[in-house]
DNA sequence: CCATGATCTGTAAAGGTTTTCATGCGCCCA
DNA sequence: TGGGCGCATGAAAACCTTTACAGATCATGG
């Protein structure tokens, strides 16, 4: 059926080492003999079968994707960074989403194994033990996640919340909400904390209820938010504030009038909707492949914080 | 390093075949055997190479997924459809994003091709003869695309313009504008067909220039549509309604008091924005789902056709 | 007690590739 | 002329699993 490395073998009247080797270790083969195979090879449409090398080099040239929810728009642009750069390196990308179940990551991980050279893990939400023991399984690369020992990718979350502080100071603010995420979410835990950080001795915190990361957690927390009397809040993500601007809008609130909003991730749809929301950009498509880069080169210990940005938009204007 | 069948089989101290056998096929070897197997299979945390399995069986266990860009929400939604019934079927899923590029499409199906089972596309761009000399390679089932011959999972777009041409006439709109997405897409041109036949004789029909299938191909046609003076204008997505919703306000132009919008496929995305948008709601995960059914042949048609849903929404209101 | 058949289990081959080791060949230098 | 070396190539083993086939065990009926 398919063409195997023995018919380009008998095409060119070599055995299949030496296919195997003008393809893959040129250097070590007559030249006149290699550019006859690669010639026929070619010609033949041959392809390495992945698995039959895979069984024995160890080595699969695929990688393992894990993401909390495809749904929100954050990840697949992670996603995309994640495949580009894996094109690049001529791997491909095994993608599964756990549905913002933390039972289901572990398994998920370890059924993949098997299969690939590593596995990039995007904001998982499991306890840092059992990360920990999967990591020693198998090779692993958190995204928006860090853990001592284990090769993460994040961003500078102190950084970029100190720039949105600072734009509300300057904007007159001086007592702002803060919508928190999922209490599972490391990425809120340091937001929460950076937060704290830079607002104190600047601006009064009111924090309020873990909410999911949806659309739908920004709705609810809304009317909770107006009645703290706040001129600003700060939402865990861009759904999240997405909510609250929908809500707002609902109840005759203006934005940025009567309160400005703030989100975190800089998803496209931010600047589509109407104000265009201001919100701290976090490298996506970068982050997908620095986490590429740091599996396929198995750097043990390695790290990448990325830089963030502030994009001021329309959500947010004087207090 | 990784436990494999020989080690169970020591174990357990019957030979390998044993071993398979009492996992795959479970009812040949004796009670007493099979349970002492399954049970020293299980405390190892052992599971079958399926990289070997796949050499020798054919079959891979993993399916592939082709979209044209994951950054439009809609496809998300098809690859979460996709990943839920796959992972049912014990089937891991190859994710590539062509980035809107159709002579990427043939090259990376190909590249997948020897370690799938089968490969979903969904919406490809590629041409007829080419999409047909691929499913002669491979094992394909098209999503959002029909050709005689091919298995495939479409919806009814028919019924859907239908649906939203009644709506605009109820209102009392009488010339209306289409803005047509890419001439690549067969879903624009099967909408466009639907579209002249069902408005044949109830409304006049405006026909705008193709834009690419995102927001800001919305963006760049929203004074074009102004200027043709119509009092409803439909998209060829929800993406392009958005574009046009955005320059719209821009512009200070109401809707649907001046003008009305209506959008196709209906992404999450569609219910957030302020007017939330009336759209044709297509089916997402349902049609991932069913995909994946007719590439497994658990299902015995070649081809499905899934219903569609007008969501009145805010963007549409009287002439 | 033997032949027969039914059940269960082990052996070996197969699948496609890479890699180690061995072979053959031509060449240089003594 | 022959020993030694380097280079290009081939043969065979290895990776892990499944499956066709053969062998072993056991009970049963004659």
């Amino acid at each position: 059926m398919a063409v195997t490395i023995k018919d380009v073998a008998r095409a060119a009247g070599v055995s299949a080492a030496t296919v195997t080797r003008a393809l893959s270790n040129p250097e070590v083969v007559r030249p006149s003999t290699r550019d006859r195979v690669k010639e026929i090879a070619a010609s033949l449409g041959y392809h390495p079968n992945r698995a039959a090398r895979g069984l024995i080099t160890g080595r699969t040239g695929n990688l393992g994707l894990l993401v909390p929810d495809l749904g929100n728009p954050f990840f697949p642009s992670i996603v995309k960074g994640v495949q580009a750069r894996a094109h690049e390196a001529d791997h491909a990308v095994f993608l599964a989403d756990t549905d913002e179940d933390p039972a289901a990551e572990a398994g998920l991980v370890r059924k993949l194994a098997k299969q690939v050279d590593g596995v990039l893990l995007c904001s998982p939400r499991m306890a840092e033990a059992e990360l920990r023991e999967l990591a020693a399984e198998v090779p692993v690369v958190l995204l928006y996640r860090r853990i001592p020992g284990v090769p993460s990718v994040t961003a500078e979350f102190l950084d970029g919340m100190r720039q949105a502080v600072s734009h509300l100071v300057a904007l007159g603010h001086r007592r702002v909400a803060y919508v928190a995420g999922p209490r599972s979410s490391w990425a809120n835990r340091e937001r929460v904390r950076s937060l704290r950080a830079v607002a104190k001795g600047k601006v009064e915190l009111v924090e309020t209820g873990n909410v999911a990361p949806q659309f739908e957690g920004g709705v609810s927390v809304a009317d909770r938010v107006l009645a703290e009397r706040v001129t600003a809040v700060i939402a865990y993500n861009d759904l999240v504030a997405l909510g609250l601007l929908h809500r707002f809008a609902a109840r005759g609130v203006g934005v940025p009038g009567d309160i400005s909003v703030l989100g975190f991730d800089d998803i496209p749809l931010s600047a589509m909707v109407h104000p265009a929301l201001t919100t701290v950009a976090l490298p996506k498509e970068l982050a997908g492949q620095a986490g590429v880069d740091l599996l396929l080169r198995r750097h043990d210990k390695e790290r990448r914080e990325l830089p963030t940005q502030l994009m001021v938009r329309g959500s947010t204007g004087p207090a």
